[in-house]
DNA sequence: AACGGAATCAACCGCAATCTG
DNA sequence: TCAGATTGCGGTTGATTCCGT
């Protein structure tokens, strides 16, 4: 036996809400409550609507509180910080947003928001943009700077995963080192519930235009880790680094002796990667320190920008031609990259 | 003024999760 | 425990408005 339907379409009245229905609905709401049962509630209201649209309808534009118009810089902080974060999860984001809707923030990042950072990208990611599926696949991510450098990602997210995961990481990986050599990476782990997901709201998520140039071969694009500690607190792993020789290189050309990675909390996770953690204040000094000896500095919050483009580039929605051969070589690169550890 | 394409956003659709008897 | 009912969510659609030519 199939589903049933939730209304019978036939008899239902569809399309854009009169004042009259807006009234109906209102008045028996604010009155008797939705009662706990969308489906019965037309009825007793005297609508001939699907209880789905009534819902949808109180929801999106009758209930209290909603807020209309324009959004805020604040708001786009908001709203960008968490879809870096966490997807296009708009019930979550909207959670934040006191006043604003899902669908009212669905349709302003996929009409507005979007294009607004889109505007803040350099040419030729808009004509080549990377392939990838942050935050929530387990795929590669390339990218090319305006140097032309290359730049590897791995997003170590669980994929498919309805809920925000106890861990959310990410992480930078550099250009594929010569074969000879152990790569090293590092990891950003994150957010471990729906609290410090909340958190992130206050995360901020790009600089101005000026700023978008600055890193090099050697940075990744990611949040520093004072940022880290700032809005997630429990950032750290636990585990020990090991290799062949005792060292990692990093980007091919930068060699992290052992002795240097201790102190940091540091592990291989399943596929290999090194996954890298510090915790409080001594830790996240030690690791500014190194990070800046091996990474060469560079604005922190320069990061966020970047992260929240390879979303929008990569969102795959059709407004971007994506290079099927480039995701393949991503893939692959990645995969020799793990071979060599 | 007329037209066509782009932008906007309310509403719908289908699926998965959750609830309930 | 299970199947059906209901809810909630994110993607998509399509009517309307806006804007450039």
């Amino acid at each position: 036996m199939g589903r049933a339907p939730c209304c019978d379409k036939a008899s239902v009245k569809r399309g854009p809400w009169s004042p009259e229905e807006d009234t109906k609905l209102k008045e028996y709401i604010e009155k008797h409550g939705t009662g706990g049962n969308w489906i019965a509630l037309p009825q007793k209201a005297g609508l001939k609507r699907c209880g789905k649209s009534c819902r949808l309808r109180w929801l999106n534009y009758l209930r209290p509180n909603i807020k209309h118009g324009e959004f805020s810089d604040e708001e786009d902080r908001i709203i960008c910080s968490l879809y870096a974060n966490i997807g296009s999860r708009w019930s979550i984001i909207a959670a934040q947003l006191p006043g604003r809707t899902d669908n009212d923030i669905k349709n302003y990042w996929n009409t507005k928001l979007k294009k607004k950072l889109m505007a803040l990208l350099p040419h030729h990611h808009q004509q080549n943009p990377p392939s990838s599926f942050f935050p929530y696949s387990s795929s590669s991510l390339q990218t090319t700077d305006d140097n032309n450098h290359h730049y590897y990602y791995y997003n170590t997210s669980a994929a498919g995963a309805s809920t925000i995961p106890p861990t959310m990481s990410f992480t930078a990986v550099p250009p594929p080192p010569p074969s000879t050599t152990t790569s090293y990476y590092y990891n950003y782990t994150t957010a471990t519930n729906t609290a410090a997901a909340s958190s992130i709201m206050s995360l901020p998520f790009y600089q101005n235009q000026e700023q978008e140039h600055y890193h090099t071969q050697q940075q990744p694009l990611l949040i520093s880790p004072m940022q880290l500690q700032q809005y997630y607190p429990m950032f750290g792993s636990e585990g020990s680094c090991s290799s062949s020789d005792g060292s990692c290189s990093y980007g091919g050309n930068k060699e992290i002796k052992k002795e240097e990675m201790m102190g940091f909390h540091h592990h291989h996770d399943e596929e290999g990667v090194i996954i890298m953690g510090c915790q409080g204040e001594e830790g996240i000094n030690q690791w500014t320190e190194k990070l800046d000896k091996w990474l060469g500095g560079g604005n922190p919050l320069d990061y966020d920008l970047e992260v929240i483009k390879q979303l929008v580039i990569s969102s795959n929605d059709g407004l971007f031609s994506v290079d099927e051969n480039k995701t393949q070589e991503g893939m692959m690169m990645n995969k020799s990259i793990y071979k060599v550890l």
